[in-house]
Order: structure tokens, then sequence, then C-alpha cells
DNA sequence: TATTGTTATACTCTATAACTATA
DNA sequence: TATAGTTATAGAGTATAACAATA
């Protein structure tokens, strides 16, 4: 009998992201919060390089700068090299975060990963990195949704 | 450094979601659809206890089960034993598709499965069980969203 | 009073299109 | 012409509330 592997992979990414949003969530970040917030943090980065690292739409993204902001964890200033470009800066606050965020994640990451014995728990993180490299590296395509212009106005 | 579990659960179910529902597509199924019938043909059972299955809301469910009707592959009978519930009785073409889909099924999870060599294959399928019976358990609590309440009419 | 299935609808999420300013 | 970022909004998906029939 075949193992049900969609039940499987739905299941526990499911739960871990329900997981990590709540952790994260009490000190008020989202993921997508935390991922822009560190990958800021690198080097100077504008939006749509945010965006791509975090495979979000740039719309997604305006929204996550915003809340950032918001927050007064990160702040948009113009690139010295493209006057349409906005790298987003992290604030000092922003830093401090960006560390409790990180190490957040990596304690969620970690504790599931110790419940697992030694020998499973390296063989899944392989078994995962070889399918997202290999047959699971790209999604199939959907049925193209149609959509209406927008109303003028 | 802590592997991103994150990333290699999301990315993995997402895709093999992509990958499941184009191929349940193309015979006019969705995954949703599949389970349904999947279940309903093992034995008498009301949309209700389907929708608790296959972890559906019942309203999810009327959708799901009315799109079952008008493809011609089941039908709401009225339960002998309790006059408010409906049983879903699969119709002869509902169980030959029913049959097609699961191919299709253990095809995409097969596959997927065969492109690890063997020792990860068996490994990363025990460790994703014993996630989801251990520590991946049960969803973390979300924050209550509040809703309104319905217009009166 | 509680539950099954239904309808209507409200909410969330995300993506599309159009727009402004640059390039 | 094309691109970065913004705004408005469409559309999919799903969950909530209220309802009718029945338990």
């Amino acid at each position: 009998m075949t193992p049900d592997l969609s039940y499987l992979l739905d299941h526990t990414s499911h739960v871990l992201r329900t997981q990590m949003s709540a952790q994260l969530g009490e000190i008020g970040l989202t993921p997508r919060m935390h991922c822009v917030l560190v990958h800021a943090l690198e080097e100077e980065r504008t939006q749509a390089q945010l965006a791509e690292i975090g495979d979000m739409d740039k719309t997604t993204m305006v929204v996550t700068v915003d809340a950032l902001e918001k927050a007064g964890l990160a702040e948009r200033r113009p690139s010295g090299a493209d006057r349409r470009a906005r790298i987003i800066a992290v604030t000092e606050e922003g830093a401090k975060v960006a560390k409790e965020s990180q190490k957040i994640v990596d304690h969620v990451h970690g504790s599931t990963l110790d419940s697992l014995p030694d020998d499973e728990r390296d063989v899944l993180v392989r078994a995962l990195n070889r399918l997202t490299r290999g047959h699971l590296q790209t999604p199939a395509e959907g049925p193209r949704t149609a959509r209406r212009a927008r109303q003028k106005g």
C-alpha cells in the first residue's frame, strides 16, 4: 500500500506553520515579516529583491513592508542607484527583533527535529532537500484564472 | 546551522499538491472530490461523516457533493436511520472514476517516493508519520477571527 | 435543546490591472 | 519601451451565522 504522502506533507507543514506563526506572533511578527527583516539585514536590498527571495508578489511585499514600518522595525529609503527603487533599512529595534525572531525560528525547527531519533532526523532533511531540488522542484501549472479588467475611475 | 524545515515542508507539500491537482484535474476531479468518492465507497456514510474524515467544514462538503452530483459521480440519498442526514451514494460511473483517481494518486505518490534512494524513502515516511503522531500532531491556536453577525433578510 | 444539511455572506489571502515615477 | 513601487480591487477559498427539518 502506498503511503499517503500528500496527507503527511500537508499535515506536518500546516501544523508547523501554525506553531511558527503563533510563536512569532508573540513578538508581533508574521513569518513574512521575519523573512524580510532577516534578508534586509544581510545586505542592502530593494523591495523587489526581497520579494524575489521570499517568493512573494510585489504587492504582498508592500503590505509586509507597511507592517514593518508601522512597527518601527524597518524603513523605506531611496536607493542611490535607482530613484524608483526603495532600500529596506532595518532599524536598531528591528535588528534586535530579528535576532529574537531568528532564535524563535531555530527553536521551533530544532525542537521539531529533536523529537525524532538521530538517524531519522538527518535522513528526513536530506530526503526533503533531495525532493526540493529534484522531483518536487517545480509546481505544476494551474488552470490560468481568467481575470476581468479593473474598473477605471 | 538549523535546516529550514518550514521551507522544505511548505515547498514539497505545495508542489506535490499542484501535481496532484493537475493530474486529478485531467479526469475532472479535485483532491476533495477524490477523497469523498473513495470514503463514500468504503461504506454508507453521511455528509457529516465524510466531512470529518476529510477534515472539511460541512459547508465545504456541500460544495464538494454538489460538484460530484453535477458530474454524475454520486447522489444524495435519505438515510434510513436519521431523516435529517444524507447518505452519499457513489454511482456506477463514480466507482469507475474513483478507481481511476486512486491509481492517479498512488502514481503521483509512488513516482515521488521512487525518486528517492531506498533507504531515504522508508525513513522519510517513517519520520513524517512520527511527527504527525507526535510533535506536529495538533495545530497551534490561531487568533480567533472575530466576525460580524450576518444580515437578516 | 442539539444536530444535519442548506443558504447567504463575510473575511482572508493573494494576484491582477492600472497608475506614477523613473529608467 | 520597460521596470519599481503603489493603489484598488477582483477572485478563490473558506468559515461563520442563521435557518428549516428533524432528533
